[in-house]
RNA sequence: GGCCCCUUCGUCUAGCGGCCUAGGAUGCCACCCUUUCAAGGUGGAGACACGGGUUCGAGUCCCGUAGGGGCUACCA
């Protein structure tokens, strides 16, 4: 390849999962950092399905894979449900280039037949060093032989039995392997089916990929995959071996099972469609998992995706695992929150608010929301911050004495306050929240009580929650009538306290 | 066990031989602001795993050790 073939060379990488179920986190962040790279220039992000071992393979898995991108915004040039001229994307779909490849390198003495049975290889594991080559070298007649007696068998490539191999890795760069340590890998299964390790070249090869980006724990296989692609004599792509997550304490990686961890007590989103059930958003999610690893270069920890594509390097990935740090989502999500449009945010927090069983009236939610985003740390937040805006108010009872009555008051002060309030709040010619404040600060003067015990109790006897929205707005939104209804309720419940 | 990778505050990270008395973020603590909860502001505690080299000079390069992670399937 010339220099000028190089600089031509669309970037193409691909994300190349197996379809065992829900998307786990990692490897949407290994996804992630491919497609970054792509898009930084210029070039196409394949989506491959990587379906050849049937024990394994469940439906419906890449219907879940699709969504997950389409949540977060991964846009997919290629694959099973985009198309493209290098599909078919499946890999059961591509049998025969399999195993075409296969039988040409057996042909060419790269790879050979191997009728080994599972108790053979069982015995032979039990040894402690794994297959022994025992049909690497046997003559073509008695191979040709064993088939023809309808014996089954593999076949497997034949791995240099010496000398090392270099690889290169665009993270950490030269990587070196002894030979001898490696074994003949099986390349194609007895029912016919590929392994990874044949599958993916070919695949590579034909769709192109420029650039291959896969977890860390391929390194080890590393030689074994280079040795194959110089034995089909084909141009290599480049390679990225991607750190991976551990889990939050640092130990094991990243586990798909839900599971707690004890300093929070709390178990961890890490399914895809977990953080959109907890109320995360997108935007932050892919913010997040784009500072695990990498880094925006300037101290900035808030900036969107296009903001990281200007500046993505493959190089610049750090080659430490990360332990996974889910607190910081968030924090991340709060400042998304706070930083979101109103209309955007409001279309997000109505299903989270009907889900929680409110009937949400839309004009109302926009009212609401700047009162929240500086209070939601997630979407799920708003129904227990704010739900009561939305229930029916017709059927508003008066909070239990406990809360009506706030730290550093009494029933008879709870009472002054709110009684006093009434005229106040009635004779007000704007109902404004300003308006309201500072009618109601004088009001706490009058009275000789601080502001907050004031505001408290009237925030209580309104809400019926001790922590809410900040009062007069709430009030401003509820409207007079429906507040000084709500005050008076309160009253006569507190007629019956006795102190 | 063998092989491979990795190692900076609790955590995510900056640092690619002198700019480092190691920077940012989060979390934690304190104070300020304040109408609850938040948010915001200010400040604080907090790290170069260890040991050898190389060099005038090492967080940065090399080698060991330790620790962590991974691979060692007819799974990917």
């Amino acid at each position: 390849m010339t220099l000028n073939d190089l600089r031509s060379a669309p970037v193409r990488t691909r994300y190349a999962p197996s379809p065992t179920g829900p998307q786990h986190i990692g490897g949407i962040r290994s996804a992630l950092f491919g497609w970054l790279y792509a898009r930084r220039h210029g070039g196409q992000f394949i989506l491959r399905i990587e379906d050849t071992d049937q024990k394994r393979t469940v439906p419906g898995a890449v219907e879940l894979i699709q969504e997950s991108f389409d949540w977060l915004g991964i846009d997919i040039d290629e694959g099973p449900r985009e198309g493209g001229e290098y599909g078919p994307y499946v890999q059961s779909d591509r049998l025969e280039l399999y195993q075409s490849w296969a039988k040409r390198l057996v042909a060419q003495g790269h790879a050979y037949k191997c009728f080994a049975t599972a108790e053979e290889l069982s015995e032979m594991r039990a040894l402690g060093r794994g297959y022994d080559r025992r049909y690497r070298d046997i003559p073509d007649w008695q191979a040709a032989e064993l088939e023809a007696q309808g014996k089954s068998y593999v076949i497997r490539f034949k791995m240099p039995q010496s000398g090392v191999t270099v690889g290169a890795d665009m993270i950490r760069g030269q990587v070196e392997f002894d030979n001898t340590q490696l074994q003949d890998a099986v390349i194609l299964k007895s029912d016919g089916y590929p392994t990874y390790h044949l599958a993916h070249i070919v695949d590579d090869y034909h769709m192109r990929i420029s650039h291959v980006t896969r977890a860390v724990e391929w390194l080890p296989s590393f030689p074994l995959h280079l040795s194959i692609w110089e034995a089909l004599g084909w141009e290599k792509p480049q390679f990225a071996h991607l750190p991976v997550m551990l889990n939050p304490n640092g130990k094991g990686k990243l586990s798909k099972r839900r599971q707690q961890f004890a300093e929070s007590g709390r178990s961890v989103p890490v399914l895809a469609r977990e953080f959109m059930e907890a109320g995360y958003l997108p935007e932050a999610v892919i913010n997040f998992l784009i500072n695990i690893g990498w880094n925006f270069g300037d101290d900035r920890e808030v900036f969107s995706l296009n903001e990281a594509i200007e500046r993505f390097d493959l190089k610049d990935v750090n080659p430490a695992n990360s332990a996974y740090p889910i607190k910081k989502l968030d924090w991340l999500n709060s400042q998304y929150m706070q930083r979101a449009d109103v209309d955007k945010l409001a279309r997000r927090l109505k299903p989270v608010l009907e889900s929680a069983g409110y009937r949400v009236d839309e004009e109302r939610l926009r009212q609401v929301v700047p009162l929240l985003q500086v209070r939601l740390k997630t979407l799920r937040d708003a129904a227990p911050m704010a739900g009561f805006f939305f229930a029916d108010w017709s059927t508003f009872e008066a909070p239990p004495h406990q809360i009506l009555i706030q730290r550093k008051m009494t029933v008879d002060g709870a009472r002054m306050v709110l009684s006093r309030s009434l005229p106040t709040l009635e004779d007000l010619e704007d109902f404004s929240a300003a308006a309201q404040h500072a009618a109601m600060t004088r009001l706490a003067k009058d009275l000789g009580l601080k502001n907050g015990q004031v505001f408290g109790t009237l925030r209580a006897a309104v809400t019926g929650q001790r922590v809410s929205p900040p009062t007069f707005e709430t009030m401003e939104i509820l409207g007079r009538d429906e507040s000084l209804r709500r005050i008076k309720l309160a009253l006569e419940s507190l007629a019956l306290a006795t102190n």
